[in-house]
DNA sequence: TCCTTAATGGAAACAGTTTCCAATAATAAC
DNA sequence: GTTATTATTGGAAACTGTTTCCATTAAGGA
């Protein structure tokens, strides 16, 4: 299909170009469809999302996209632990604020949260720093997660 | 086979009791073989490395065993990103310190590290309440990962 | 020792992801 | 605009880590 339609969400080919990539319908469809949400969408997700309006875009494309956009940095992949791996935009259009996860160990429902980030932040570089000159360790990125149990699962068990 | 030998390691034989779990020779071998290394093994791994002396241990046991040890937080499961969970014991024989993790994404090689990790414990302390309070979420464990590239990979590409 | 029931191994099924390749479309060169 | 180059593509098939199934075995309490 030709890339006829640019939704007018141009604020990340600057950094696809960059890379090397092309700008397709396909790529367009999937970030769009990323930031249309603060879901953390698996790859059927987001295959499932596009399909009525793009019939065309097949999930080896979804894959493959992802990977290479998590590579760009673009995106970012997290394992909730339930087997599947879940994409999330890096940064929105409008850059957004950087969050941590709370995660559900029962109902694997996920909690973005942004409380204590900036205390988060803080600890964290200066973590970084003196790991990066123990090691040698050229840090580019972190995560934290929480494990529990979330209000939902603690109301249904004693 | 009969649960003959028991090595010795009987520090945990408390836990997997009060859990209504039994002691047997397999799960005796996967604990031990834990016990051995400070390496962040795969179920293929622990059942190479188990198979030798107990070639009638299946893979099936072994993914059931560290499902059930991580249950009962005897175990830590990781996804370092290679396609495969890797375990380690939540806390050794002699209750090593809990540590954090150094990701490189080029060779995927881990290195644990203890550095910083008081600091680290106390904020993590503070948000955890912080947290549970406002989102009623009952906080049982935590991952910090950091992602980068290591000392050899930096070297090997400019 | 016997009994109940959890635990087991191996084969087969499963599910998420990757590979393969011929066809197509995005960009660069003209 | 046209053409040439080369990345990107969809779909089928392969792959791989993990789970399920079920008949057999053995742990631990009586
Ligand atoms: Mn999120
Ligand atoms: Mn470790
Ligand atoms: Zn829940
Ligand atoms: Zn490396």
């Amino acid at each position: 299909m030709p890339c006829q339609k640019r939704c007018g969400s141009q604020w990340w080919h600057g950094k696809v170009k960059d890379c090397g990539y092309r700008i397709t319908a396909g790529r367009e469809a999937i970030i769009d469809t990323l930031a249309a949400t603060h879901d953390h969408l698996s790859a059927e997700d987001v295959y499932s999302r596009i399909h009525a309006r793009f019939p065309n875009v097949g999930l080896t494309t979804i894959y493959r996209t992802l990977d290479m956009l998590a590579q760009a940095g673009l995106v970012s992949r997290f394992d909730f632990g339930d087997g599947k791996s879940r994409y999330e935009l890096t940064q929105g259009p409008k850059g957004e604020h950087h969050h941590h996860h709370l995660v559900c160990t029962e109902c694997k429902r996920v909690i973005d949260y942004t409380d204590f980030i900036d205390d988060e932040l803080e600890l964290l570089r200066r973590t970084e720093k003196g790991l990066s000159q123990k090691y040698n360790f050229r840090i580019d990125n972190h995560m934290i997660q929480f494990y529990g149990v979330c209000k939902d699962c603690l109301r249904d068990q004693p």
